[in-house]
DNA sequence: TCTGGGGTCCTAGGACCC
DNA sequence: TCTGGGGTCCTAGGACCC
């Protein structure tokens, strides 16, 4: 029995592809690639021959030569999301999105229904309504929603009731916990600690001294499955940004500086379409080597014009104080809003 | 022949103000 | 005049997620 809460973790599977097959049945059952040069999404059949999201065509084609490949069509995943958080939106009191294809359920309202048969009922309206296989995932709390329905995948459905928490938690590696990237699985590795049922004995002040203070706090509480973040709907977006990988170490400084400001007017392009102004431009370098190099603006006031940040970020000008600016491609384009 | 592109949140230090 | 604390803003970097 839930007795305060009901979360639901809902999530398309394999997003793009399962668009694609649902807009052309003739794509059903084989490996399937949505991308071009690089893996967007692969179908569940691309997947067995390890093939993922980001990987190079070259790659890709080598570890399956038959999978067939499409060109992405943003339009009708954009179209698909806004049909399938329609359905969300009509069976929970609040919707956390978590991306285009995947979100949080508050289902507080319906606690006293059976949560297996409310999550068998979202995934059947789902693939009626809007013709997408679901995944989803129900539990006490947002992690344990989300890794109940990373367990359930693909087209599944998996309630964690609270008795059943510690017996599904404690076998997990630590880096399956939602928040634990390799960085901290490293550490944690380094301290002994592979499994969550490891990790759930340490102490507080132990996982604490390992990781640090707050990131500490953070994952000891996951461990114990405690999570008490609420469902929350979105707020407005912190920021708008563009990026490309393609730079190259020959191009001139002039050639870099075009393709910096086209990230910045693609970027206030989106941004004014929403209806926002920024204040701050942050412009962030990737080097092949590994680092990453960032330098940011913030002007006094926010502004609809993005020629001040095309300026600023492009030609080189430099902040009232501190160091110049790093002459690279733009990443990000901060809003302003109230607050930056 | 090119190692995705879009985000979120946190931390730490310095400047500045009261 | 000196010391100290608290708060906010800005900048740079890091980790993580889909």
């Amino acid at each position: 029995v839930f007795v305060f809460t009901l979360v639901l973790h809902a999530d398309v599977d394999a997003f793009f592809a399962s668009v694609e097959r649902r807009d052309d049945p003739r794509l059903t059952g084989c490996p399937l690639i949505v991308g071009t040069h690089v893996v967007m999404a692969a179908s569940y059949e691309a997947r067995a021959f390890g093939i993922h999201g980001g990987m190079r065509e070259r790659e890709a084609r080598r570890r399956c030569p038959d999978a067939v490949w499409v060109p992405p069509r943003s339009g009708a995943y954009m179209q698909a999301s806004r049909d399938v958080f329609a359905v969300f939106r009509d069976v929970a009191a609040i919707v956390e999105p978590g991306s285009l294809e995947e979100a949080f359920l508050d289902m507080a309202d319906a606690r006293d229904s059976d949560p297996h048969a409310l999550a068998v009922a979202l995934r059947a309206r789902v693939r009626d309504e809007v013709g997408l296989p679901l995944t989803v995932g129900a539990a006490r709390s947002k992690v344990l929603a989300k890794l109940a329905s990373r367990a359930a995948k693909p087209e599944g459905v998996k309630v964690i009731p609270p008795e059943a928490e510690r017996a599904f938690l404690d076998p997990l590696n630590v880096e399956d916990l939602w928040g634990v990237g390799p960085k901290t699985a490293g550490k944690l590795h380094r301290a002994g600690i592979t499994t969550v049922a490891e990790l759930a004995r340490r102490s507080l002040a132990n996982v604490s001294d390992i990781l640090g203070k707050a990131s500490g706090r953070e994952v000891h509480a996951l461990a114990a499955g405690r999570d008490l973040r609420p469902v929350q709907p979105p707020g407005p977006p912190r920021s708008f940004g563009a990026s490309t990988a393609y730079v190259r170490a020959s191009m001139t400084l002039t050639e870099l500086r075009q393709v910096l400001d086209g990230l910045v007017v693609r970027a206030c392009e989106r941004m004014r379409a929403k209806g926002y102004r920024a204040r701050t431009v942050v412009v962030q370098l990737q080097f092949v080597e590994g680092p990453v190099v960032s330098r940011s603006v913030t002007l006094a006031q926010a502004i609809e014009d993005d020629g001040p940040f095309v300026t600023r970020a492009g030609a080189g000008s430099r902040p009232a104080r501190g160091a110049a600016q790093a002459p690279g491609s733009v990443d990000h384009e901060r809003r302003g809003g109230e607050r930056r």
